[in-house]
RNA sequence: GGUGAUGUAGCUCAGCUGGUUAGAGCGCGGCAUUCAUAAUGCUGAGGUCGGUGGUUCAAGUCCACCCAUCACCA
């Protein structure tokens, strides 16, 4: 990288308009913010836009259970999401929706070139299509039995027992999501980018360093199998943008999700005044830098530069993607309240802290990150309040009782200041190849040595003895610029709190191109703590708050619980319930089918007999936790073969799915065998 | 099922093209210190480097297979 002024824009990858925001996503956002102000602070021209994905059929269907418009929820959405963004010091530019005019238009002529250079074919296909509904049904709407080993209930492009993927075509006994009714096969016309003729292109992109290694070892088998063309229409009903030309034809919504980041940067270009042109012709010279998941790795570095080739655009400088966020070593989830939203996380906790914890644990490459509860404490106790903070907080009170509140003139150290002062130069490449951990790591080495430094003057001996005076002012002075240099190390990652700093040394210490200049001779305001330690507490409240976000009886926390309370079922009479036989049973034994994702295999006592049933609560439930527990079965169910062997019965749980199942537990008393009625 | 990534001390990570007794920070134990938001300094105890087999004079570092976790399969 030279020193020469760099014109940036950056982006996160746009989150669904359809939620709240959760600290998965701020670790993206942090990523990208901290590489943002990390640029911002060396004197480049960074802009960071992006925006909510407005479109698909989930907005849609939450629209109708809502009673409203989609546009109304978006629009609470977006000022939601915006206001979270802002409380954790995001430093965005511009935050849109893709549901605006300039993405219109801008869809409109990206798919009108590509039309008209001949990318695009149309062609009909065979979908399921929900008769009752009049609609189309989207692979993850469609639920049925895996073709492959015949679990029960899974989606229509891929099996979770057994891990097979297929169409929703071949699924046996297909049903739909939506109204639970058989679909039909149903013919349509689609559109298609085909992506063949872009292959050689995208290699060329593709090794040009835009992608980190591990991405382009991925990417390898596109090429091998052989490019296939991208569908790229949906039919209405769909909340989207209409394709020009076509009365019920929709853009699908990784169409215009990408472009996206072009209208959310246009509209920062209109109220700046930026010439938007200049930075996304063919021949641009400004950079274009997408951080994104790796779950979506596809879109951004497949159909995205496919679309802007063939639309004679700009392609991106560099697609970066990250791994995963868990919680204690496990996904997020809502029962044991790891599903953090940004909210929830901000009723508790200062915003610098997981910004620091998240600096601290990224790397360059796509490893998964895991946020370590007691970790999160101890590291940023440590690091930043008990080393960093520390260092002004030890040097200031003798500043401000002893010398009046005034720096002094000289520094006593000024190889120590220059050692600090030269490790940005590795700090900025660890910042610049986001190896944010490796940046963090330096930067406590030096807050150790300079505490080493203060520990070594000892000041506060000194200042007892005669004619030590101006040493101590000296030694003081010394560690308050060290700390200044620190912190603006820091600034990217800590912006509230090199807030607070900026007011206490009365300098902006945002600015890295600053700090060749000691602070000298100057006055600096009394000592305020700058960040406090984490309190553990709060993080256990934190917790507790995301477990009670889950109670059905919090209506303010609606939006995406609602729509997934499945509609009642239709009556029945008690004798159709009668038909049931309902057992109470003790798990007596529960062992993991290593082949399955999904499935446990319980060894069930119902007083009688011993059943041998399969169920699908892996993923919530670790076997040993389950024997000896009592629960309800239904006894009278035939059996059924599965790959792993016959089940002879299920069990009752609740729950959506993943880690969220319950199973049902009769209360004290009740013995194997009992019936329930 | 296929593909990619990851797997090194309790936790988080370094270990470049294979080469002496595997490094750091946090946490933990001991000592010192009190300027500081119980912060700091010194010091100590912790690892057969996911497993098995192989290549090599020599492997955490290369190869094969296996296991676990995450993601993707348009």
């Amino acid at each position: 990288m030279t020193d020469k002024n760099r014109q940036i824009l950056v982006t996160s990858a746009l989150p669904y308009a359809n939620g709240a925001i959760h600290l998965g996503h701020m670790l993206e956002y942090i990523q990208t913010d901290i590489w943002a102000r990390f640029q911002r602070s060396n004197g480049h021209e960074c802009y960071f836009a992006w925006a909510d994905d407005a479109h698909g059929t989930p907005v849609m269907l939450w629209a109708r259970a809502e009673g409203k418009s989609p546009e109304e929820l978006i629009d609470m959405m977006n000022e939601e999401h915006k206001k979270d963004f802002r409380d954790f010091g995001i430093s965005f530019d511009n935050y849109s929706s893709t549901h605006s005019d300039y993405n219109r238009e801008l869809v409109e002529k990206i798919y009108t070139r590509l039309d008209e250079n001949g990318y695009i074919e149309r062609r009909n296909i065979n979908q399921l299509y929900d008769q009752e509904e009049g609609m189309f049904l989207p692979d993850r709407f469609i639920r049925g039995t895996c073709p492959k080993c015949r679990t029960e209930d899974q989606y229509g492009d891929s099996c979770e027992a057994c891990g097979s993927t297929y169409s929703p075509t071949d699924l046996i006994d297909p049903r739909s999501a939506v109204t639970g009714s058989a679909p039909i096969i149903k013919e349509s016309e689609h559109y298609f980018v085909r992506l063949v003729d872009f292959e050689d292109a995208l290699k060329d992109w593709m090794a040009s360093g835009a992608l980190q290694p591990e991405i382009q070892n991925k990417l390898q088998e596109w090429f091998t199998d052989g490019l296939r063309d991208w569908d790229i229409s949906r039919d209405a009903p769909y909340f989207g943008f209409r394709i020009p030309g076509t009365e019920d034809k929709y853009f699908y919504v990784w169409v215009d999700a990408p472009v996206g980041y072009m209208a959310s940067f246009r509209e920062l270009c209109e109220r700046e005044g930026l010439d938007f042109n200049a930075w996304w012709d063919k021949d641009s010279t400004t950079e274009i830098h997408h951080f994104i998941g790796k779950d979506i790795v596809y879109f951004h570095t497949l159909f995205w530069p496919a679309m802007l080739m063939g639309a004679g655009l700009r392609t991106p400088t560099a697609v970066y993607a990250h791994g995963f966020l868990t919680v204690d070593g496990a996904k997020m989830s809502k029962s044991r309240g790891t599903f953090i939203r940004a909210r929830t996380y901000l009723d508790h906790l200062h915003p610098d802290y997981i910004r620091y914890y998240f600096a601290a644990r990224l790397g360059p490459g796509t490893a998964d990150i895991d946020l370590n509860l007691e970790d999160f404490v101890q590291r940023v106790n440590s690091d930043v309040v008990g080393k960093v903070v520390n260092i002004a907080s030890r040097c200031a009170g003798f500043i401000q009782r002893r010398f009046e509140g005034k720096l002094s003139g000289t520094l006593p150290r000024p190889d120590l200041y220059d050692s600090f002062i030269s490790a940005r130069v590795d700090i900025a490449a660890d910042f610049e190849g986001r190896n944010y951990q490796s940046a963090i790591r330096r930067i406590m080495t030096l807050a150790d040595e300079a505490n080493r430094y203060i520990d070594e003057e000892k000041p506060w001996q000194q200042i007892k003895e005669e004619g030590r005076e101006t040493h101590v002012h000296d030694v003081c002075t010394q560690g308050i610029n060290l700390f200044r240099v620190l912190m603006t190390y820091l600034a990217p990652v800590l912006p509230f709190t090199a807030e607070r700093t900026g007011a206490f040394l009365r300098l902006d210490v945002s600015d890295w191109r600053t700090i060749d200049m000691p602070m000298l001779d100057v006055s600096i305001n009394a000592f305020q703590p700058l960040l406090t330690r984490v309190d553990p507490l709060k993080v256990n409240r934190v917790i507790e708050d995301s477990k009670e976000s889950l109670q059905p009886a919090d209506s303010e926390e609606g939006a995406d619980s609602k729509t997934s309370i499945e509609a009642l079922a239709d009556e029945i009479t008690i004798d159709d319930f009668s038909k049931v036989d309902l057992r109470i049973a003790r798990i007596v034994a529960a062992e993991s089918i290593p082949e399955a994702n999904k499935l446990l295999k319980l060894t069930l006592d119902i007083g009688s007999e011993t059943r041998t049933v399969f169920a699908g609560i892996k993923s919530a439930y670790d076997p040993a936790e389950l024997e000896g527990r009592l629960t309800v079965m239904v006894a009278n169910l035939k059996p059924r073969k599965m790959r792993f062997g016959t089940s002879e019965g299920m069990v009752l749980a609740a729950g959506p799915g993943g880690t969220d199942l319950y199973i049902l537990e009769p209360g004290d008393g009740a013995t194997p065998g009992m019936r329930v009625t």
